[in-house]
DNA sequence: CTGTTAGCGCATTCAC
DNA sequence: GTGAATGCGCTAACAG
């Protein structure tokens, strides 16, 4: 493949090796000429440095690794596309770490892919991780930086999930609803209540002085076929029906307005619907929802990360940042209707 | 950051470092013993090659780029899923190349990132390049498979685009429907008309014997937004309403069917709506559809790129391969209504 | 500020 | 089948 090297470039520059590396890469005083002389050989020769050797000579390989449990997701790829997008603007490479599939494929990637010393830092995307792969992915030794889903000792950025979704639900309060149902998922144990969307939902429901009904609260995945699948549940008796739904997630929220539909229902007269993301298409579905700003959280994220990179390894220090949520009315909440004995 | 190296294990293995390397490898022969020996050490070491070592010393990276326009859009993280999933089964990291932004990023990926000779193959998803662009990519040098969108000379893995929305067209004539509507993309140019789902759009209407007619074709961009807004101008006026809607993807048409929703339609009663994907939401919206089996494509390409990484590069021969489309019927379309005064 | 020297960690010659 | 030597392309000390 004869590609052009750094000492092509020296060469025709008439300098040395080193000087053009400085020159080019901007680590060390090179004088105003010799930078010129290197960039200008460089760009005719067409150069450009292989990462490969620059990393191991300097032990910096300009790549970040990015770990995610899916891609297929809203949140996912939006994180992915702005954390992209921040990591190029500094010359980083985006190494995706895909953690689908089952226990095998996340080992692999946990405790051999992640482990060839290709990348300077890590994201860790939403990552749920029992006690063995946590140990596995700090074994890894280079910075993390965790985007919503904490993982002790690390930093991160994140929203308060707990404070979300107790907003969107004090929402429906506010409206006059107190039969409200919540579509969410699984929390990492009991004692999560405290910080999760569940436990948002449960705290406003409760401080609106109601009590939970435990029929009302539909916990499995996070897909909207999941939230079509739960809603269409919650509301296909009329009696028990809710007369709102807080959903965990836009999607989720997106599926159960699909659901209502699909059941005769008109949203927001029959049934208000509120989410949790800040989706795309939420005006597409007038969805009301409390925008958590991830492109904001993963473009801080990505910059503290590469903050961190820039720091000695011993000055680096955990940083937990939280990135404030927003209530955004649309059209899927409103009033609840008076009960049917008026109506009529 | 004392790493355990290969030195470390040919240490513990009592063997060199030449027989550890070809044993871990799996190039080259080495006995049982020596190959038991050193995986046994390795193991209890903990140790896990330095990729960039690797590259190079022996000019293969164990990785492949993927060269991506978007994230958000299902079928892009459809395929990055898929061939993620994929490449890792054989080893090879996924670096993601987003080509998001404005022509300054796009650059910066074509003419720096993808020659920093870190990637052994390229993976380039539904690109669509001007000439110049055209010519950087080639540039790079390595193996390409395009998904999608052709590269002359470079190996594909697509459908029948053209074909695709013929068969998508030719189910809504087949209901009866005379006046269809097409929501889509610009196409590369008036020529490849024949090639596009625009096409194959026009190609179904023609050989039903209705005439084309321009007002019934919106063109813009690719998202649910975007059908949701050209659905709701083409919906608008009750004279000009047409009775279906062929749809260039499942994005376009969910939001082409939210949109007849909010205009007070019934779909399909009052509009067919027929899309182009396999999406993953066709079932929650009931969506009829062409599945263009895109994990299928996905897997195809990354092995096809897999195969000819593993081919001497001057027998690499471009590839086309063109996976099978099929139609998926479900509740979004049905015979039109029989006109109006009848009705009454 | 610049050139020379010495590796980074590994795969791969070539001998044996 | 195995070991010793060489170099991949670059950066980092070290002198000058």
């Amino acid at each position: 493949m004869a590609s052009v090297t750094i000492k092509d470039v020296a060469e025709r520059a008439g300098l040395s090796v080193a000087t053009v590396s400085r020159a080019l890469s901007g680590r060390g005083h090179v004088s105003e000429a010799a930078r010129a002389q290197s960039e200008q050989a460089a760009r005719e020769l067409g150069y450009v440095a292989s990462y490969n050797a620059a990393s191991l000579a300097s032990g910096r390989s300009k790549n970040v690794g990015m770990v995610v449990p899916w891609v297929n997701r809203w949140f996912f790829s939006t994180v992915i596309e702005t954390a992209s997008t921040v990591l190029a603007a500094e010359g980083y490479d985006l190494t995706l770490y895909y953690l689908g599939g089952g226990k095998r494929e996340r080992d692999l990637v946990l405790c051999d892919f992640l482990l060839r010393k290709r990348i300077d830092g890590m994201l860790a995307v939403a990552l749920e991780l029992d006690d063995a792969e946590r140990a596995d992915l700090l074994r890894v030794g280079t910075p993390i930086v965790c985007i919503g889903g904490v993982i002790p000792g690390v930093s991160t950025v994140s929203i308060d999930d707990f404070a979300a979704a107790r907003l969107a639900t004090e929402h429906l309060v506010a409206l006059g609803h107190r039969r409200i149902a919540h579509i969410g998922w699984e929390g990492a144990g009991d004692f999560a209540l405290a910080t999760t969307r569940q436990g948002g939902y449960a705290d406003a429901v409760r401080a609106a002085g109601v009590e939970i009904v435990p029929d009302l609260i539909a916990l499995g995945d996070f897909t909207t076929q999941d939230g079509y699948a739960a809603a269409k549940r919650l509301l296909a008796d009329p009696r028990l029906r809710p007369t709102a739904i807080s959903a965990a997630s836009d999607e989720l929220a997106i599926g159960a307005i699909t659901a209502a539909r699909d059941l005769g229902l008109d949203v927001p007269r029959d049934v208000s619907v509120v989410g949790i993301d800040g989706h795309d298409l939420g005006d597409v579905f007038g969805l009301t929802t409390v925008d958590q700003h991830v492109r904001e959280q993963a473009t801080q994220a990505a910059t503290l990360l590469l903050r961190q990179l820039g720091q000695e390894p011993d000055t680096r220090e955990p940083v937990h940042a939280e990135v404030a949520v927003e209530l955004v009315v649309r059209s899927s909440t409103m009033a609840p209707r008076p009960p049917r004995s008026v109506t009529g």
